[in-house]
DNA sequence: CATTCTTACGTACTGCGTAAGAATG
DNA sequence: CATTCTTACGCAGTACGTAAGAATG
């Protein structure tokens, strides 16, 4: 018996794909159907049903989930708890939100690789939806990124708030009395995908003041959104403490918005059963590593005190 | 991760000894030696204790123990409900009494091979109390013997019941009437070894009637026990249905002794944390072979009903 | 016709046993 | 000095990836 066997007909089973638990377990799909073969000789029996073109797990394979997943956890728990530290390898999938790559996250990787020099480590910045959903599919063990993901099946650690603002360029000159959703509509909003976050919190605050914007511009990163917004072309809403520079040159400016925007949340998530228990330690030291401020949320509407941002 | 390396850790720590479990697990004690290294080199930890020369499981080890046994006794299940019969490999150690050798041993090897053809048995034959000793120290899966193992370790299956009686050559002529114990001390006894259950039972029936044997002979087996009392050297213990021929031919003959012999229990017993799952199943397999007889135990001193034997 | 699984083949590696070595009580 | 664990070495079987094949929707 051979628990990569074990390992790699969960995947397959759970995935429902061959080739997805290929890429899942960094090997080939060859390797895979043979190690399920080879399961399959062993017990004698058809795990999976292949007169379709994808596979399906047979009444028989889903009773050897609940089989491999109790044992692969426990095995997992094992190395957790017996192996040293330095010692465990294997690869951690960490998917990451633009905002923490750009901050705080080299300062994490290079603490992963102290506290674990044999870790894999494989970095995939996008979407928070996006991550959200390669986190629940079983793509991702980890996922840094702002809000929470609902569901038991997950565990969340917090990993601090950070302040976002309207910015533009001065030369927009938009005046120094406070800007509500109305004011803001008439102005082009450069904003992140539709499908992101950003673009999410941008539509809440114009709908809150029973707004919404008409001219919106996507752009693919927080970088380019500012730089576009430094050009003059329109309002974008940023993180303070990353554009410090711009604010100090007068490139960007403040804007006077209203309502001020709530600090956002991030946090890193793990499935609650992975069978990465290094998943929990790395939320940790996330958490260590982020110096992202640590508003308690419970009154996200008033400003929060001016916090001496490291970067 | 290797659950063999896992099992190998698991025997050498639980026997105390590398060259045990390299007995235990059909393979060389360099074999093992190598397997904990990896081990020990996977968890980065010391797992045994090397400085004297038997080695010593670390504090560690006999956590990693806990991870182990649960580990392999899923995996032993789950071999169990998902291989199908046939394809179940491995060994399985049985111990057995001689009377069972020499009864229905060979119908349940037989049974077994169709049930299991690729299981590879292993057969020992010896007094009831080493085979007891042994699968209490993990040596063997499953004991064939009379009695029946006391602890929480072990689950039994009973087998049914066999009699014995008191028998002698003729040319003895001890008479037609009830022979006591009293009187039975005056003539030798033949018995198995002292360690025997045989022996055991001989003593405690003397006992029973204040009465203690003086001149006793042991032998090796029941087929030499018979011999020699064939021979007129003394009187014996046999089961009745083993020596029908010798009986019918008037070689030996039954003594009229009383009280009369309780019949003895027969069972199977396995451990019942025993990651060979087989065991159990052979367990039931060896209820089906046997034909000893089922006498209801509550009543063992009244005369049982003669029954048909098939020997 | 792109995707999904299977098969064939060559290579690299891992695991094992034999045998010899070192240490211990 | 017998027993117990370790090390060295060579062989054999296993596992993997590449690449090509077959089937399905």
């Amino acid at each position: 018996m051979n628990l990569k066997r074990l390992e790699t007909f969960y995947w397959a089973a759970k995935l429902g794909s061959f080739t997805a638990a290929a890429d899942r377990l960094n090997a080939t799909q060859s390797t895979v159907s043979m190690r399920i073969q080879e399961l399959e000789r062993e017990f004698d029996a058809e795990l999976f049903d292949r007169s379709q073109r994808a596979a399906r797990v047979t009444p028989l394979g889903r009773e050897l989930i609940q089989y491999a997943e109790q044992i692969l956890q426990l095995a997992a728990e094992m190395r957790d708890h017996i192996g040293a530290a330095e010692s465990m390898p294997g690869f951690l999938r960490v998917g990451v939100a633009e905002v923490i790559s750009i901050t705080w996250l080299p300062r994490l990787v290079k603490e992963i690789h102290r506290r674990y020099p044999k870790l894999q480590l494989e970095l995939e910045e996008a979407l928070t939806r996006d991550l959200v959903e390669k986190l629940e599919q079983g793509y991702l063990d980890l996922v840094l990124a702002p809000g929470r993901v609902e569901g038991h099946h997950f565990t969340s650690q917090p990993l601090g708030t950070l302040r976002f603002a309207w910015m533009s360029s001065p030369a927009l000159s938009l005046g120094d009395g406070e800007l509500t959703p109305k004011d803001l509509q008439k102005c082009s909003v450069i904003a992140l995908a539709k499908e992101s976050y950003h673009h999410t919190l941008i539509e809440d605050w114009f709908s809150l003041g029973d707004a919404r914007c008409h001219r919106i511009y996507t752009c693919k990163g927080l970088g380019v959104a500012a730089s576009l917004a430094q050009s003059g072309l329109g309002v974008t809403l940023l993180p303070v403490r990353c554009f410090h520079k711009e604010l100090a040159s007068g490139q960007l400016k403040i804007l006077n918005a209203t309502p001020p925007f709530p600090a956002i949340e991030f946090t890193a998530t793990c499935a609650s059963d992975s069978f990465q228990p290094l998943a929990r330690s790395v939320a940790q030291l996330a958490y260590e590593a982020s110096d992202f401020e640590n508003i308690p949320l419970r009154s996200q509407a008033e400003p929060a005190a001016e916090h001496h941002d490291r970067y």
